[in-house]
DNA sequence: TTTT
DNA sequence: TTTT
């Protein structure tokens, strides 16, 4: 089975960010994505999806520290969904998207909001992360340049 | 923004079909994917998460006749979310996946059940589609074989 | 069978565009996607992949009008592989990303650079297209508000 | 910077699996894309991509494994292209998918071949890994159900 | 050849 | 509640 989200969008708050009594860290937030189309009279309406995002851990704390209302970020992650009863006894069903990975795409002030915000500047991110369990992380007496290619085996 | 949402899985029932009033087919389903994990006692538990897909027009067609409860598909397609107002007043929201593409996985039954179904079961596949939009369509007089580099004008 | 790539990157430079006998659009142009990484010094090294890109027909006249060099741009396509002999008769191999959908993420220059280019900038992007194939599309007689839930047959 | 390949398709061999010298395990495939279309004939024509995989350290181990000639399976990962010279000093070039992460969709052989592979017997799939990362992770005397939204603070 |  |  594969349950597979992708988002590019914008923050709508600054992510609420809580402990659970475990240590876990939890962050959340509201993400926009929409589309722009004309109607019959010709003018320009906006649809836009609201997503509840959800956040755990390091990338939890990520959020935290590097996510702002407003900031543009595209994302990765999982939907999940949550039945539970309300105080009439209705049932009610919940969405949230479980992402676990997330990166900057804009900053929404003008500060250093007009580049592509640099992977520097996001030091936990999926690809340093990937180094670890996807390349052979030489020890620094054995370093290997990416392009070493006569150093694998094949 | 990007909104994308890939899937695989497994379908609790055939597909429900209607037509609008004006003549556009629609088609629904829930589509349940999940996950294994072992417990504290290590004993095996499912979590499954059960997804409602919805389908217009061309893929509607396509779904009412080649989608069976039980099969598995991967699918493609975006996230939509819907308020609305119950009899007692209260904000409800409903999230759907608008699917613009899927394809059979596997065929439930034992009959073909073994084998990756092939696109020729599909022929309204996406590639398909996409030859329409994406490739030189060449004409009867001067077909391109996809291999014929050199007429390319690079 | 499913193949499908997602790029957010930079343009090298601006699209090569041509027509074929046939009448249909190419165009060609360079992608950059990167990494950074500190390295066992400590310094920031940056591992950067080209990637060969190939648009056609509208997608391409829409890559000729919009897409300049040092674009940010998201995305979406299939990964081929085409086989060749060079001069001496060796088998070279190339491979090249048919993208079928494109939106910019962001402008190069300082202009407009700051935002989130607006999909008004962008009239035939996949979701108004979408709308063409995905939803009921009613005429300006029955027009159906995106929330008219209670129009549809379920 | 975003880089990534979703692929759903057929194993050529058994993975190719070495050790470098630092402990780090290696494994290396081919994968079959597909899609058919008919020809101006009428006739069904199967073009067929041939992707170059590459998967490092648990997920190698995993490939060793699990994977098996004629297998078809689900696999993410990221798209690399490395530039050489080969022995007339022609610059060459490599393109390989570094896959992070796989799972099977369908085993090749009629065992249980007619089945879509439980996660039961892919123990270090991204579910199960995610569940570290992603989720609270209770200890035992404070294990918390899924669904006990309640003790969650929000 | 881009970008930070 | 964001953004254009």
């Amino acid at each position: 089975m594969v349950n597979r989200v992708i988002l590019i969008g914008n923050l709508g708050k600054d992510p609420e960010v809580r402990s659970l009594e475990n240590g876990a860290m939890v962050a959340k937030f509201s993400l926009a994505t929409g589309e722009s189309y004309r109607d019959k009279e010709g003018n320009w309406q906006e649809q836009t999806e609201w997503h509840d995002i959800i956040v755990w851990r390091a990338v939890a704390e990520r959020a935290e520290k590097s996510l702002k209302k407003g900031m543009t970020i595209y994302l990765e992650g999982k939907l999940t969904h949550r039945t539970w009863q309300d105080k009439d006894s209705n049932n009610r069903k919940t969405t949230e998207i479980v992402a676990d990975y997330f990166r900057i795409v804009k900053n929404s002030s003008g500060a250093n909001g007009a580049s592509f915000p640099s992977e520097k500047d996001d030091p936990n991110n999926r690809n340093n992360v990937s180094n670890v369990s996807d390349a052979p992380m030489p020890t620094a007496s054995e370093e290997l340049p990416v392009t070493a290619d006569d150093d694998l085996p094949f």
